[in-house]
DNA sequence: CCAGTATCCTGCAGGC
DNA sequence: TGCCTGCAGGATACTG
């Protein structure tokens, strides 16, 4: 993990502390404990966390092993190890650069005013945007691909080129595509697990993502792949504009 | 300011 | 069957 792994720092702040709330932030954890601190967790492509009972196997690749006193274990398995696990000390949340610079949550109430018109200032293809947690922070690769999709907006399109009314569309897409894909327990690929090791199901209803070469569900042209920032970029040639 | 690429790491699918 | 290559849900540090 880009920063885990300071296992003795995480031993010697976690133990003994009890976790009183779990929070997200774009796509960080943040699980606060008492006395004051925070255990911050990102997953990155390959993470999972798990609760298990004590006794059972751990998968190859657990990094990290909770003991929680209401039974079970919490473990943090993430074979690619891009993921991070990191202790906060109470204040470092608002300097610590990796939370420090995130952008709006997608859900949150103003983003449906405030997002359109900040998209529509830059000049970077609107996946790029969309991707740059600095100014919407949680919208991962897949998410980017359908809600763009949905909007009928081409990818590689500039920010400042899509008229307001289109991004307004488009932040109204990725707010559809969320709330689904969370009611479905997310998007399992190959790896992504819930905490209780269960699958999420939003896969089966990927209209772009992972579809490159078979018909576009609204028109039938053939998806495309593209490559926007170096990642995957399904998209239609003829109904994405 | 922006775009593109490399990098971290392991697992898996596909080609030969 | 086995080896090799490229690709994967992310973030960041470079280069030009």
């Amino acid at each position: 993990m880009r920063r885990l792994l300071d296992l003795p720092l995480l031993r010697s702040k976690l133990s003994n502390r009890r976790i009183t709330a779990v929070r997200r932030r774009g796509k960080y954890l943040l699980l606060d404990t008492e006395p004051a601190g925070s255990l911050l967790v990102h997953l990155g492509m390959s993470g999972r966390m798990l609760l298990a009972e004590a006794h059972t196997p751990r998968l190859p690749h657990t990094h990290l092993v909770l003991r929680l006193d209401s039974g079970p274990e919490l473990r943090l398995v993430d074979p690619r190890r891009f993921g991070l696990a990191q202790w906060l000390n109470p204040g470092d949340e608002t300097t610590d650069p990796s939370l420090s610079n995130l952008g709006m949550e997608p859900l949150a109430p103003d983003t449906k005013n405030d997002l359109p018109p900040l998209l529509h200032t830059r000049n970077s293809p609107i996946k790029s945007l969309l991707l740059d947690q600095r100014l919407v922070a949680g919208v991962g690769n897949i998410y980017a691909v359908e809600s763009l999709w949905r909007a009928g907006i081409r990818p590689s399109r500039r920010g400042a080129r899509i008229a307001v009314t289109r991004l307004d569309r488009l932040v109204h897409e990725i707010q559809e595509v969320l709330r689904e894909a969370i009611e479905q327990g997310g998007t399992t690929i190959r790896d992504f697990s819930a905490p209780g090791g269960n699958f999420g199901y939003f896969a089966v209803r990927l209209q772009a993502y992972g579809r490159v070469g078979l018909p576009c569900p609204r028109c039938t042209s053939d998806l495309r792949e593209g490559r926007i920032g170096g990642r995957s970029t399904p998209f239609c040639p003829t109904c994405q504009r």
